[in-house]
DNA sequence: AACTCGGTCCCATAAAGTGGAACCTATGTC
DNA sequence: GACATAGGTTCCACTTTATGGGACCGAGTT
């Protein structure tokens, strides 16, 4: 952190309003005081400025919560837009940790779209795929979405056949049932060569307040290069920062009751 | 404004915050310094503080939008639930120019959910209703929803008969239909004993951010006080205060440029 | 190369923030 | 009904911290 002079008052306000933003449920006069460690006379000061411009407010038992600023962005359609600003820092550190292709997508129109990517520290490694869409069914990222019924399959072919990519997908909606109820199981889901031969990738769900997958979070490389038999820490290294990542938008597993700083 | 000594520093910060929030597209440096009348040096050092604290972030071209928590409080579905303290000044300024039982409601169920209320000032008046349900086609709430497309009609009796309240409730599908599309060309909607003898009621829609029409927001009193040549007046009240809030919820209708404080 | 624009850093000045203690209210508690 | 307790706010002398003018800097522009 460079410089953090001239704003005692303001990163003070800021640490209040953070406690009672990230909060499950609302925050006392007390705990926020206590949380903090400020004197109990300049909470007292910040809180009131706060709830004056707005930004926290008070419930019938004096307690505090988010206020109208919050609840005006919220409406506003602002979450979508943020989602990847807010998941930028996490996709950078699995791309520090893999040195691979990371992706961020969600279901949209019968099609996960990459919302969000950082690119691979090799000179082999992909094109950038922001805003391109991939099917659904020979994705990691369509596999994690279709898992938890973040997205419905729709459009195959006559006979409930599935497009064929690659001589490995797999174009039987039978099949890949089954395979949707081992990632549900194993907590990840990996494409070989199902999208485009020499293209393997694991993904892991991304969850939202109330535990909905709302988003995908993949690694991908060369076959070259991600040994199968590296998957599954690959994998590791996936499911932890979209598990952090789920903490952020509120999803609260049991035994995550830090927040770390996204910076 | 009571007392707002001690938080200078903090007060110019959330008036950068709100600005950067309540602004339709990203807010540059400079276009922040000059709303705020603050000096380049203060701004740039309460910007950073407010960055750092993950507040505001920049987009690619360094101008400002709102920050982490913002993101992660939207997508906590924080929303919802701060409808009602958001609506809250608003009800209010409404009961005060009326005198009259203020409700906000949204669909729910086939039905009209009633989410908040300001209690009238005279004696003879509405009980709380808050979270009470009432159909749709024989409130003004209700057939505000209805003529918006923000509800359904369904479960109607056989015959496509709607439920008979009083006997001036509108029961015919067709008469109903007739009666939505005046709403829509009117800009607002009357019940009038529909729903309870000597029961009267305006309401007007309220917007979210891409047009769409989230709640209702009505005026309800006797009919032995309410005359029904002073609705037209009631409902241009109504409909200045549903308006207001649609702005707060990011509804941007030509003409609207200013923002007001909701306090 | 010189200029402008957008933004950060530096530093003397004084204004604004700080926290301990007094002081309120509500809400139990006997 | 009087008394204790917890949860908050206000006061005020002290001094830490914010302030803004100007220097500075990098990136575009002419």
């Amino acid at each position: 952190m460079s410089n953090q002079s001239g704003t005692q008052a303001v990163d003070r306000a800021a640490r209040l309003l953070s406690e009672v933003v990230h909060s499950a449920d609302p925050m006392t006069f007390t705990g926020l005081s206590a949380a903090t460690g400020l004197a109990k006379s300049t909470t007292s000061r910040l809180l009131l400025a706060l709830e004056r411009n707005g930004l926290v407010r008070r419930d019938d038992h004096g307690r505090f919560l988010p206020g109208e600023m919050f609840v005006s962005f919220a409406w506003r359609g602002g979450a979508e837009a943020g989602l990847v600003a807010v998941a930028q820092p996490f996709l950078e550190r699995l791309g520090k940790a893999t040195g691979e292709t990371i992706n961020l997508g969600v279901a949209s129109g019968g099609l996960v779209e990459q919302i969000a990517q950082v690119d691979s520290t090799f000179l082999i490694g992909g094109t950038n795929w922001v805003g391109m869409s991939v099917p659904l069914h020979c994705s990691a990222l369509g596999k994690v979405l279709l898992a938890y019924g973040a997205a419905q399959l729709s459009g195959q072919l006559p006979g409930g056949q599935l497009e064929r990519r690659t001589d490995k997908t797999v174009t039987s909606e039978a099949a890949l049932r089954t395979e949707l109820a081992t990632v549900r199981t194993r907590g990840y889901a990996v494409t070989d060569e199902e999208l485009e031969p020499g293209l393997i990738a694991v993904a892991t769900p991304v969850r939202g307040y109330d535990g909905a997958v709302v988003a995908a979070l993949s690694v991908s490389g060369p076959t070259t290069r991600m040994n199968r038999d590296g998957l599954p820490a690959m994998a590791g290294y996936c499911a932890e920062e979209a598990a952090a990542l789920s903490a952020v938008l509120g999803y609260r597993q049991r035994g995550a009751r830090q927040h770390r700083k996204a910076g």
